[in-house]
DNA sequence: ACGAAGTTGCGTCT
DNA sequence: AGACGCAACTTCGT
């Protein structure tokens, strides 16, 4: 090397700049995400960095305790899917470690304490995965605009999703796509994982005054005292989801032929689905690298299977919320509706057809209750619960937006049977009917008082009778929605809060015969 | 204007 | 198991 030779980046000797610039602190912010592989946040975190700071901050908003919710855990988060998220948190951290690094945990509000760590650790380069769900944007924006104004360089990658929401809209002339095959036109391949595996990372700094926790328990976090009968049987982390993503390619048939309508619902011993979407959902397996094992198997096997914003105007949903807690709790009379509701209360995960049977039965198909308040169940309830996800498919299945075919309603007793003649999976999720005779278990209301006697299950006593008769509350419902589409159509999608009254006025004159297709249901959900 | 398609309905008949 | 009628929605391409 010539003496005298120029730097090659002046900037590093710009006066005032603290020595060692190149070798900069580094600090990867972990929300979801919650991996080693396929992580270009924290690959691009530990390059060129003397210390990384791995984080993570437990947020009160999604984790403090909340007594007053209908069932164990926070505002917001059943405790089946905190549960998830500490284990995931654990095996993050046992990760980390084998790569001489470890997760720095804290608890309180994440802007807050993310700002304060920037500056107390001299951190030069923030990365996170970037996150579409709107209080993750206002949470974001707020640490983002602290750092740049601070100088500190911020490299936010879009990598939970196999594609970019806002380029896909883009792509589509600023609109999303309505139907799933224009979105597979519009979108082409996915970008690959990244092809190297994370071996080595940068050494933790000094941590200096704030002290980092452990991940806490379930009981640290304040869920003291908590009995619940069956927790759900999907334990969190990379570790795990990549097993079984692994076990799942090991059946290539299988994976080759799946077409994702014909999955069994009642299938819980061995679900009919990889059930890897918790996984994905924190980002312990990447969607990327998710999708390239598949592919490659299709490659291989030759043979496969191949593969919101026009609202259709507000339907004025019937508001009842004893209907609705009768759904939430597992009352509603049909074993098979009440049966998956208890799945999703203990195990906070079912199949997906399982799913739009009570999200049809919730909205469109019986008891007309506004998909918000069946989305604000399963947002808190399920274990795989994301945001996008929820919100659109509740959108689909109340027909209230991309799918508008709301005369094709499930039946609560028939969908099941086709699947499971012996009602195994209701025996199982609601012991109550465990001896009832096959040929009564959809309609236990239906067989002879000696059955039920026998059976040890009094319909009416010991569980309850069906809150509305479905063939006439189906009926009502194709009506409602009929008069809701048909306003809609005829204001060309643009229903004032007049038209609404008019319509809310012209279904309650007819709620009159609507009342005929209640069982009294004020004796029946009191029951149980 | 018309027909075809749309991620996954039910009941009945063969 | 597969075809058909049922009753019928919206969107998109021609």
């Amino acid at each position: 090397m010539r003496t005298g030779s120029f730097p090659q980046n002046p900037a590093l000797f710009c006066p005032g700049t603290p020595p060692m610039t190149s070798k900069r602190n580094s600090l990867i912010w972990f929300r979801k995400g919650l991996r080693i592989h396929d992580n270009p946040a924290l690959d691009h975190a530990r390059r060129g960095s003397a210390h990384l700071y791995p984080v993570f901050v437990l947020d009160p908003y999604f984790l403090d305790p909340d007594t007053s919710a209908f069932s164990p855990g926070s505002a917001r988060s059943g405790l089946n899917r905190i549960q998830f998220l500490l284990e995931s948190l654990v095996d993050l951290d046992s990760g980390l470690k084998k790569l001489g690094s470890r997760l720095l945990v804290f608890r309180g509000d994440p802007v807050q304490v993310v700002i304060r760590l920037l500056k107390e650790w001299n951190v030069g380069k923030l990365c996170f995965e970037f996150d579409t769900e709107p209080y993750s944007q206002v949470r974001d924006n707020q640490v983002k605009d602290y750092a740049s104004a601070s100088g500190i360089e911020v490299f936010s990658p879009v990598s939970h999703t196999l594609f970019n929401p806002a380029d896909v809209i883009k792509k589509n002339g600023g609109k999303p796509p309505l139907t799933y095959q224009s979105f597979v036109n519009l979108v082409g391949q996915p970008q690959s994982p990244l092809a190297e595996m994370i071996s080595w990372l940068p050494p933790v700094g000094n941590v200096g005054d704030y002290e980092a926790l452990s991940v806490p328990t379930i009981k640290e976090l304040g869920y003291e005292g908590i009995s619940q009968e069956e927790f759900s049987p999907f334990r969190g982390g990379e570790s795990v989801a990549l097993k079984r993503l692994k076990e799942s390619l090991e059946d290539e048939d299988w994976v080759a032929n799946f077409e994702k309508p014909k999955g069994d619902p009642s299938a819980f011993l061995n679900p009919a689905t990889t059930v890897l979407s918790p996984y994905l959902k924190f980002g312990c397996l990447s969607s990327r690298y998710f999708y390239q094992c598949v592919h490659d198997l299709y490659k291989k096997v030759k043979k496969h299977s191949s593969p919101p914003v026009s609202l259709a105007g507000q339907i004025p949903w019937h508001d009842d919320s004893e209907l609705l807690v009768a759904w939430r709790e597992a009352r509603t009379g049909y074993p098979w509706i009440d049966a998956i509701m208890v799945q999703l209360r203990k195990w906070g995960w079912m199949h997906h057809l399982a799913r739009h049977s009570v999200a049809c039965f919730l909205t469109r198909g019986d008891l007309f209750i506004h998909w918000e308040r069946g989305r604000d169940v399963f947002e808190r309830l399920l274990i795989d619960s994301d945001w996008a996800i929820n919100n659109g498919n509740w959108l689909w299945l109340s027909c209230s937006s991309f799918f508008y075919q709301y005369n094709r309603i499930y039946s609560p007793t028939s969908f099941g049977k086709k699947y499971d003649p012996n009602g195994n999976y209701i025996r199982h999720f609601l012991p109550v009917l465990k001896d009832m005779p096959k040929e009564y278990i959809y309609e236990p209301w239906t067989a002879p008082l000696s059955i039920q006697t026998k059976a040890n299950c009094i319909i009416g006593k010991d569980y309850p009778k069906p809150v509305v008769d479905h063939d006439k509350a189906s009926k009502e419902c194709r009506r409602k929605m009929g008069a809701a589409y048909a306003l809609n159509r005829t204001t060309d999608g643009l229903v004032s809060e007049n038209d609404l009254n008019g319509l809310r006025r012209k279904l309650e004159e007819d709620e009159s015969h609507a009342s005929q297709f209640r069982n009294q249901k004020q004796k029946v959900i009191n029951q149980a």
